[in-house]
DNA sequence: ATGGTGGATGTTCCA
């Protein structure tokens, strides 16, 4: 992304998102992400790595002085990486009392006042959407169920930005083929109106401020496709959103496509949202 | 209807 004109009010906060499958495998790949989009802080998703393993050479070698993360063995795990000084936040519950490192969040220290950033690991589901056939489907919808009645109670929340593969596609053109994906888990309704629900608790789709809702867009492509780009069976599972009082900061938005490319890439694709605050 | 690929792990689970 290019250097922003410096016209509005407030500082420019560039935060992008990554699941980034291995954090250990792929750490040499975040020198790419970085002089591609060059953001201020980095949300990772997917790092397996336990917190006693974190390796914390790659972010201090690319200038993220300040991180926070939580993870464990083999599954799961989020981080931030920042250039910018925070402090982290502690008061969120272990959602669905699993202990699975699905969540960190942390205050930036910013001149305007802080800006608390929230950043979201979702359980992808399994493969049955049914409840009763399959308890990873039931976890997916109480998780969100929970995230939604957690945020509804902070009435107010401001200076927020949420960010993560929240593994769901909410709108018709997030994904492929809408119909043909209704039965699939990622699109299915209970999905997509609990993700819906979350979002509606106090924030705005900052990557849908600035693509149209007719536009298809995607963060996703399986790795079991033979050429991803050709066949173009994506899905919009990586967001990020902020509180109203944000919205009109809002500079610019990317989706970093040509990172799904990248030799030993992830098969998601970052994505970046800068604005004023 | 099925299988396709990839990571961490360890003789399979998760995505």
């Amino acid at each position: 992304m290019a250097k922003a004109a410096g016209r509005s009010k407030g500082r420019s906060l560039r935060i992008a998102t990554w699941n980034i499958n291995s954090l250990r495998l792929r750490q040499g790949l975040l020198r790419g992400l970085v002089d591609a989009l060059e953001p201020d802080v980095l949300c990772l998703q997917e790092t397996k790595v336990p917190d006693e393993l974190f390796p914390h050479e790659a972010p201090a070698a690319l200038g993220f002085g300040h991180v926070a993360f939580r993870g464990m063995k083999g599954y799961n795990g989020v981080a931030i990486l920042s250039r910018i000084p925070f402090a982290r936040l502690d008061d969120a519950p272990d959602w669905c009392g699993k202990g699975d490192c699905r969540h960190v969040a942390v205050a930036l220290d910013l001149p305007g006042g802080p800006v608390e950033l929230h950043d979201f690991y979702v359980p992808a589901g399994g493969d049955v959407p049914d409840r009763e056939a399959n308890p990873k489907y039931g976890h997916k919808l109480d998780f969100v169920d929970e995230a939604r009645a957690w945020f509804a109670a902070r009435k107010g929340l401001s200076r927020a930005v949420l960010v993560g593969d929240l593994n769901i596609a909410p709108l018709e053109n997030d994904v492929w083929s809408h119909k043909q994906l209704l039965d699939v888990v990622s699109h299915t309704p209970p999905e997509t109106e609990r993700l819906t629900a979350w979002l509606d608790t106090g924030f705005v789709d900052a990557v849908r401020h600035f693509v149209p809702p007719d536009e298809k867009l995607y963060t996703w492509w399986s790795y079991r496709n033979r050429d991803w780009r050709l066949s173009d069976r994506g899905r919009r599972l990586d967001h990020v959103w902020v509180t109203p009082d944000l919205q009109g900061g809002l500079v610019r938005h990317a989706v970093l496509k040509d990172a799904r490319d990248w030799t030993q890439g992830s098969d998601h694709v970052p994505v970046c949202v800068e604005m004023r605050v």
